[in-house]
RNA sequence: GGCGCGGUACCCAAGUGGUAAGGGAGAGGUCUGCAAAACCUUUAUGCGUCGGUUCGAUCCCGACCCGCGCCUCCA
């Protein structure tokens, strides 16, 4: 199966295929380590690990590679506030996003790579673009990307620069560019600040220059995919075509993804709006890590997302839906053989699913077929008409949808537990939900042992006391379900 | 101002030129010591407004209204 993709290049669906026939090769933009992320930064790398979960599901081997900016204006400014050198500063953060990651069942890209660990690298694309007149060192020690060496600039963000440039150019100070619209390759930096002594000079990289050094590095000077946020565009992508193919001549990468920017509560996430949160604010609140990545993932990439608490609540109620039509069908005691009408219900949400991401990645038409197949399962199941080849046939099914999605499989406790832990290490435990603080003070066995207590009780039908106990779980944020075979319980 | 996106039931959200997926919530029911959970059923003569094209439009065209994003650090 074939994925197609919008690419903001060709502005059309394209199919998603390696150059080299074997494994697709993509660069996605990572973070800028200097604070701990937020639920907008991981609507974009949550899309783009279902788009790499989707190739792998389709077959294709992927060669993802992302970077960690950990050297900025930002990064500087925030560890000269904090008193420690960059180099202890960033660490700390990119750990803590990598974490972050994890929480979100995001799967680790092949390859990791820091800017700091490529000066060379990017030294020597500064030069290679000197060589070619593209480049310009500046009286002031910084070089610039000569934007006049590159006529094609602006085909990515579909921008006309011609009236924009610098028409009315009259003087030119010069200590400044020979244009306002060229961008920083190299910034000098006197001793003192971070900077590195290089061939051209003492200085740090511009922002652009890293991923055109990184991706050509681990990539090669033509690839096949790169992603990034849609803000990230103009300039910055824009701007590494501009300086990776004026270097080589070749085509830079020949798809580019962008995912578009989520709202909270209808507008721009922003701290003045007070609508800013990070992962670790939603897991504090007693949101589970499954049910920020569904709501994450469940509107397609292309569409502004609109981030509510409700939003959550309903991710919440869906993944129990599936988890506990997964639960009933592994524990149901079937009789052999197959029925055709629960096959084919399998068969066409397994053909629905991929139909629906290999159009574009629409996981809301693909989280659909899912459903239904659930719905199907269940009446058959009440009905007694599911048998053993078709429980195999659904349970494929939602592996195959837990591939891409990965919601199903339950590993909820530990993000919760480690926010938590956090929020004792760092002093924000008054930023953790009651209830969930609450669920922390008794260990799994401890709550078995209440659980077998209240059996006891119901076993001599002493219902007062067994639904004290019940009571008293329940405000421990622990939630006790009688059920046919058994007593099931879960944190809230 | 330039570029772009969207307005579908109480909420979120797919979708197609031929009569509206899915999830959540609500209501009813099954089950249950009770409850919860689970499961089932049900919920838009209508898809921002007004015109047009068409045998037929939510889907195509035009105008308008509203919301939003990018154009500057930003995922």
């Amino acid at each position: 199966m074939t994925l197609r993709l919008f690419n903001t290049l060709s502005g059309q669906l394209d199919e998603v295929v390696p150059a080299d026939g074997a494994e697709l090769r993509m660069y996605a933009c990572g973070p800028t380590v200097y604070d701990y992320g937020h639920i907008g930064n991981f609507r974009t790398f949550l899309q783009v690990d279902l788009l790499r979960r989707t190739l792998r599901l389709f077959g294709t081997r992927v060669r993802h590679v992302m970077n960690i900016t950990d050297v900025d204006d930002k990064i500087i400014r925030n560890a000269a506030a904090a008193g420690v050198p960059i180099s202890e500063y960033t660490p700390r953060f990119e750990q803590a996003f990598l974490d972050d990651l994890a929480s979100l069942a995001v799967e680790r890209p092949e390859i990791l790579t820091r800017a700091t660990e490529h000066i060379p690298q990017m030294v020597s694309l500064v030069e290679r673009l000197a060589a070619r007149n593209a480049a310009y060192r500046t009286d002031d020690g910084n070089w610039y990307f000569r934007l006049s060496a590159f006529p094609e600039y602006g085909k990515l963000s579909k921008k006309d620069l011609d009236g924009m440039t610098d028409g009315a150019r009259v003087d030119v100070d010069e200590y400044e560019r020979d244009s306002a619209r060229d961008f920083a390759l190299w910034k000098a930096t006197p001793p003192g600040e971070t900077g590195w002594e290089t061939a051209i000079g003492r200085g740090r990289p511009g922002w652009h220059l890293e991923c055109s050094a990184m991706a050509m590095e681990f990539l090669g000077e033509s690839f096949d995919l790169h992603a990034g946020g849609e803000d990230l565009m103009f300039p910055h992508h824009e701007n590494e075509i501009a300086q990776s193919e004026s270097a080589t001549g070749k085509t830079f990468a020949r798809h580019w993804f962008h995912v578009r920017f989520l709202l909270v509560n209808g507008r721009k996430m922003s701290k003045s709006e007070g609508n800013f949160f990070t992962l670790r604010d939603l897991l504090l609140r007693g949101y589970k890590a499954s049910a920020i990545r569904l709501a994450l993932i469940s509107v397609p990439y292309r569409h502004q997302l609109n981030f509510t608490f409700d939003g959550l609540d309903e991710a919440t109620s869906a993944i129990d839906r599936l988890r506990t039509f997964a639960a009933r069908l592994r524990s149901a005691d079937l009789p052999a053989g197959s029925s055709l009408a629960c096959m084919a219900a399998a068969a066409r949400a397994e053909e629905e699913f991929r139909d629906a991401l290999a159009g574009d990645l629409n996981t809301a038409e693909a989280r659909a077929a899912v459903f239904e197949m659930v719905r199907e399962g269940n009446i058959a199941l009440d009905a007694g008409q599911l048998r053993s080849n078709d429980r195999d046939a659904m349970l494929r099914v939602l592996d195959d949808f837990d591939a891409v999605f990965a919601v199903i499989a339950d590993h909820d406790a530990e993000p919760t537990r480690a926010a938590i832990e956090w929020a004792r290490a760092s002093g924000r435990l008054d930023e953790v939900a009651p209830e969930l603080l609450a669920a922390q003070t008794l260990t799994d066995a401890e709550v078995e042992a209440r659980i077998e207590e209240r059996n006891q009780a119901r076993r001599q039908r002493n219902f007062r006391r067994s639904d004290e106990i019940r009571d008293e779980l329940a405000s421990l944020g622990i939630l006790i379900e009688d059920s046919r075979d058994g007593v099931r319980w879960k944190r809230k």
